[in-house]
Order: structure tokens, then C-alpha cells, then sequence
DNA sequence: TGCGTAGCG
DNA sequence: ATATACGCTACGCAC
């Protein structure tokens, strides 16, 4: 047996790592007793991040206690892997350092579903995300098992990721080889594999104390758990990609980028995307450059280059000016380099042996509790130009079905502040922007009062004020003020219900706590996020709540990924009708007597034609 | 790593 | 006393 010994906040804990049958039966007893005590703490060692990538490999499984750890070497197969799904498969309950990852590799790699896992398991980042959502960029502890355990544990405690990369350097390794290339006996390799189950089988009741201290409910974790598992459902089954749509689309864009670029560079500008050299080229053309960013560098973003290119923001011709040039190259240029590689080749390089994508979702990943995507960001995919969206496609002999709340964040408003008039309105099911646009304007309001109503209602969702609201709406400031002074006369219990969560933050250091019991902390130099926060959480609760529903109805097979304030699924073709309808009624429910409601959209195979795609 | 930028709800 | 647009991911450059 090998052994590793280190001290935890200055208690000795021990590190085995089983080289024979001998060790391993020593694993297995260990384990047995270990997990008749409580749950045992589990995380994985693998080749990277790339789950679903051919060439994955699963290396090591740790399991471990709060001052006991068994790095069992599952790459070296036979015993070692019989004797690691023995406890895998049997033991009650396990706590995990961002489960959803562990779920799926040992899903795909070590053939333990987790349907089978999940319901045996506590995330610990969920935990430490109910505790504190922040970042420690926003001031927070940060959820991440590394910071927890710095701030809970042990100040000294090492950057077991963090620390590696030096290892893997002095091996001739990189980041990106690493994983992959260390030896499976290396002793800081196993050591710290050790070491993260030892942490997180010691923040567990760190976190749960912490969470009982502070009145978060047993519910939400449960909730927060069932979410995650459901997302984690999702990104294994993906979504298949047009593989040789998207070659040409690539290719297509490689061409374009380069085209434009050797237009920008016969004005000089060598590399499109420094900005300091468009900005010089521009000056040096006889251009007036008179915005500057916050920094105070020259700014020379896309609204800046439109206006060059005598363009609106919907890039149609303006015929107001001499269309410089340069201007016109950087934008097709920086577009076609950005579409690229931000979405084709990421698309590409992250497909499987199926031809599918399988984005990353992270459950709980915003301080409001939004979720967000990663690899590929499907959440962020150009929506004005079908062009991208069209590299993604239903299920063989499916449609896309996509399937917007409407407008959800007014209705939270409405139901979170009471507004009396909003929830009229929106129960009589009439337009709310209109039925504003009435009571700030009269009968007579024209599309430019409505546009203005809409904008102040976004503005006061998101705690804008008349500067912004006028530039958003591009209505003049004085008719912003007016309407927004209006609309709170309009709808008083906005402004006294954001009064009250601005008080009870300020009286509970800062935190203002959710309708379904969130804390969300706020920033004391923006109070006026509050609203915001409210708001937006509460928003993303109803999609928890109708993704929850509509597993229970059956539809979680379909589901392919939550947007927000829409849930985009893949049905098949002949049942489309029906399963769209059902999609509807899962999200459709009443919030404090408001009546939230969604309506679907049926499209063809690929998600492009949501979008005026005609595939 | 910070900044500037572009994409989304 | 008054007013403040919110939340993300990702890429490339410059340091």
C-alpha cells in the first residue's frame, strides 16, 4: 500500500493508494465501516474536462472520510475497477465537489448511471452556492472546493489544482497534457487526489451547519439537487450536430475573415482585433473618434464602426455618409473571425463519436441563482441571423421545439410587489406594455408611448434610470422622466416594495432573501440591484419549477436546454402537437396569483429555423 | 490578468 | 439628498 500523510488544520490525515488485492480488500473494509458512518466523500481523476470526447479516459476514483482517503486507480482496470464499483454501487450516500461532472464521468466511464448516483448524492457546490453565491471576484468566499476549504478548513490548506500545474511543468507537461500525461503513481498526483475528498468530506458539515444557521430550507437544497441532476440529463444527451453544415459554415467564415482582413490591412490595420490600431487607421483616414471607453482608450466597437460603415445596428445601408472602408472590413472581418471560432469550430471540436455537442450547464452558476452554459455557450448563440443556430438539429426523424415564459419577469414583478393594476391586467390577459402605455398616456397613446412604457418597465426590472432608459429606447430623456414618474404613480407598490427588500437587506448585512428563500447578496454601493435580484431569481425559479414539472410529466427525454426564460427540446415529428401542448401546461402555474404562462414554438430539424432557417 | 469587445436573456 | 440598467460566456490583445 502506498501511503501519503499531510496535516489538515493541524490534524494528521493519511492517503492510501491500494497497489494490490491485498490493499484493495484493506479499501473495501475501510470503505464498508466508512460509509456506515456517514456519506463518503467521492471525486474522480481524469484526462481533462472533454467528457464526451473519444479518447477520455477515467484514471483514478477517490473516496475518503475526514481524515482518511483511498485513491483507487481505476486505469489500471481488472480488481481495481471491480473493487471501485463495489462501493460505488452500494454505499448510501456520497458528497461530491460539483457533482454533475462526477456523474457523467463515471456515467460514460465507469458505467454507473446517474440516475443511480444522483439520487445517493449531496453537492457540496450547491451548498456553498445556497451559503454565499459570490464569486471572489464579487466578494464572496467563492464555491469552489479550493477557497471553501481555505476560508472553512485550513488557510494552508494547498491549491491541489493550482499546485499540479507546477508538477505537471516540471515534467515537461502542460496544462492542457497534464491530466492526461502524469504518471498514475506520481506521489503529488495521488496526494492531492486524496486531499480533495479529505476537504470535501470536511466542508459537507461545515456547509450544512452553516445552511441550518442561516435558516435555508431543507427544501431548496432538495430542489437545487433535482435541478441539477435534470441539467446534468440534458448535457449527456446533447444535441446532434450538422456536421457538414457546419464544415462549409466554418469554412465559409475562415474566407470571409480573411477576405476583409486583407482589405483592413491595406489601410494598415494588421490585426483586425486590436482595437489601438483600428482606432490609429481610423484617426489617420481624417475619422472623428469621439467616444472613449472607461478607461479612457478610444472606442471603436461595433455601434462606433456601424455608424462609420453608414450603417444601423441591423447593418442596413443608412445613406447618411461615405461608407469608410475600413470600418466595413473590421466589422465583417471581426464577425466572421468571432462566429468562428467562438461557435463552428468550438461546435466541432467538442462533437462526439455520435456527432453530438454536449454543453456544459451549470445548474446554480449566477449570484441570482441563473444557470449558466459553457462549452459551447448555447445560451449566447447569434439570434438576428439563423446562420449559427442552424448547425444544431433536432433527434433523427425530430423538430425543435422551443418554448418561451411570456414575459415572465413582469409577471414576477407583478406577483413578488403585488401590483394590483399589473395583475389585473395580466390576468385579463391583455398586452402590459399597452395597458401602461393607457394609464400613463390615455386611450390615445401612440407606438412610440409604447415603446417608452416597455422600456421603463425593463428599466425598472433592472434598476435603470431616465439617462439610461432614454438611451435604450432612444425616446428623449424628459419624456423618460415623465413616464417614469407616471408609471410608479401608476403602480405604487413597485417603489414601496423595493423600499422594504432595500431595508431588510440593509438590516441582515446586506442579503435580501428570495420567495423561495435564496440569499442574494447585494452590493452596498448598488442597493438598486435589489429589484433586479429579486426579480431575476425568481424568474429562474419558475424555470427550476417547470423543469422539475416536467420531468414528472415525462418530458425530460426531450428536454435539450434551459435559455433563460425558455426551454428549447427536441420532439419527435409526428407527436409534435401534443408534446408542444405539454411542454405549455408545465409551465404554465400561478405564482402568488399571478398567472405565469409559456407558449411553444414548433419548428423543422434544425434550430435555425426558429430562426427563418428553412431546414 | 485586465481590458475591450461581442454574443445572449 | 439623489441616483445608479441586471445577469452571464467567450475571444483576442497587451502587458
Amino acid at each position: 500500500m502506498q501511503q501519503h500523510q499531510h496535516r489538515i488544520a493541524g490534524e494528521e490525515v493519511n492517503i492510501f493508494v491500494p497497489q494490490d488485492r491485498v490493499d484493495l480488500d484493506v479499501f473495501l473494509e475501510w470503505a464498508r465501516s466508512a460509509a456506515m458512518a456517514g456519506p463518503l466523500a467521492l471525486d474522480t481523476e481524469t484526462t481533462g474536462l472533454d467528457i464526451f470526447s473519444p479518447n477520455y479516459r477515467l484514471r483514478t476514483v477517490q473516496f475518503g472520510t475526514r481524515d482518511t482517503a483511498f485513491v483507487v486507480h481505476w486505469e489500471r482496470g481488472g480488481h481495481f475497477q471491480e473493487y471501485a464499483l463495489r462501493v460505488l454501487r452500494n454505499a448510501h450516500n456520497f458528497t461530491i465537489h460539483n457533482a454533475p461532472f462526477d456523474w457523467l464521468v463515471l456515467g460514460e466511464h465507469a458505467g454507473i448511471p446517474l440516475e443511480s448516483l444522483a439520487p445517493r448524492t449531496i453537492d457540496t457546490k450547491i451548498l456553498a452556492a445556497l451559503v454565499d453565491p459570490r464569486q471572489p471576484m464579487e466578494g464572496g468566499i467563492g464555491t469552489g472546493l479550493k477557497p471553501l476549504s481555505a476560508y472553512y478548513i485550513d488557510p494552508t490548506s494547498p491549491d491541489t489544482q493550482g499546485d499540479l500545474t507546477a508538477v505537471f511543468r516540471s515534467l515537461g507537461l502542460t496544462k492542457a497534457t497534464g491530466w492526461r500525461s502524469i504518471p498514475l503513481g506520481h506521489p503529488t498526483y495521488n496526494l492531492y487526489a486524496g486531499l480533495d475528498v479529505i476537504l470535501g468530506s470536511r466542508i459537507l458539515p461545515i456547509l450544512v451547519s452553516e445552511l441550518d444557521r442561516l435558516g435555508v430550507r431543507d427544501a431548496l437544497r432538495q430542489y437545487e439537487h433535482e435541478i441539477a441532476r435534470i441539467c446534468a440529463v440534458m448535457q449527456r444527451t446533447g444535441m446532434v450536430l450538422d456536421d457538414e453544415y457546419t464544415r462549409e459554415l466554418d469554412a465559409a467564415l475562415a474566407a470571409e475573415a480573411e477576405e476583409f482582413a486583407a482589405v483592413a490591412a491595406r489601410y494598415g490595420v494588421e490585426n483586425i482585433n486590436s482595437t489601438a490600431q483600428v482606432a490609429e487607421a481610423l484617426l489617420g483616414m481624417g475619422e472623428r473618434l469621439t467616444e472613449r471607453t472607461a478607461s479612457g482608450a478610444v472606442k471603436v466597437d461595433k455601434a462606433v464602426l456601424l455608424a462609420l460603415a453608414d450603417r444601423n445596428m441591423q447593418w442596413e445601408p443608412l445613406g447618411v455618409r461615405r461608407r469608410n472602408p475600413l470600418a466595413e472590413a473590421v466589422l465583417r472581418s471581426k464577425r466572421a473571425g468571432k462566429w468562428r471560432s467562438a461557435y463552428a469550430q468550438t461546435f466541432l471540436d467538442g462533437a462526439d463519436l455520435r456527432g453530438r455537442v454536449h454543453p456544459n450547464i451549470n445548474s446554480l452558476q449566477a449570484r441570482t441563482g441563473r444557470m449558466s452554459v459553457t462549452g459551447p455557450a448555447l445560451q449566447t448563440l447569434p439570434s438576428s441571423d439563423w446562420m449559427i443556430r442552424r448547425c444544431l438539429l433536432a433527434d433523427e426523424g425530430h423538430v425543435m421545439v422551443s418554448t418561451d415564459f411570456a414575459a415572465v419577469e413582469m409577471c414576477v414583478l407583478a406577483a413578488l410587489a403585488d401590483v394590483k393594476r399589473m395583475k389585473e391586467a395580466i390576468a385579463a390577459g391583455i398586452d402590459l406594455h399597452n395597458f401602461t402605455a393607457g394609464l400613463v398616456y390615455g386611450e390615445g397613446f401612440t407606438k412610440a408611448h409604447r415603446k417608452i412604457c416597455k422600456g421603463v418597465g425593463f428599466g425598472t426590472v433592472y434598476g435603470g434610470g431616465p439617462v439610461t432608459i432614454a438611451r435604450q429606447t432612444g425616446a428623449p430623456e424628459d419624456d423618460v422622466r415623465f413616464a417614469q414618474a407616471k408609471y410608479h404613480r401608476v403602480y405604487p407598490e413597485i417603489k414601496r416594495t423595493a423600499q422594504r427588500w432595500q431595508r431588510e437587506a440593509y438590516a441582515s448585512g446586506m442579503v435580501t432573501v428570495s420567495v423561495t428563500g435564496r440569499r442574494l447578496p447585494l452590493d452596498r454601493d448598488r442597493a438598486y440591484a435589489v429589484v433586479n435580484y429579486q426579480v431575476q431569481s425568481a424568474a429562474r425559479d419558475c424555470l427550476g419549477q417547470a423543469m422539475i414539472t416536467m420531468e414528472e410529466a415525462g418530458l425530460l427525454p426531450y428536454l435539450r436546454l434551459p435559455i433563460h426564460d425558455e426551454v428549447l427540446a427536441s420532439v419527435p415529428a409526428t407527436e409534435a402537437e401534443e408534446l408542444a401542448r405539454e411542454i405549455e401546461r408545465c409551465m404554465t402555474f400561478d405564482l402568488m396569483g399571478v398567472p405565469i404562462s409559456a407558449e411553444a414554438e414548433i419548428g423543422g430539424r434544425s434550430w435555425g429555423s426558429l430562426y427563418g432557417a428553412d431546414y
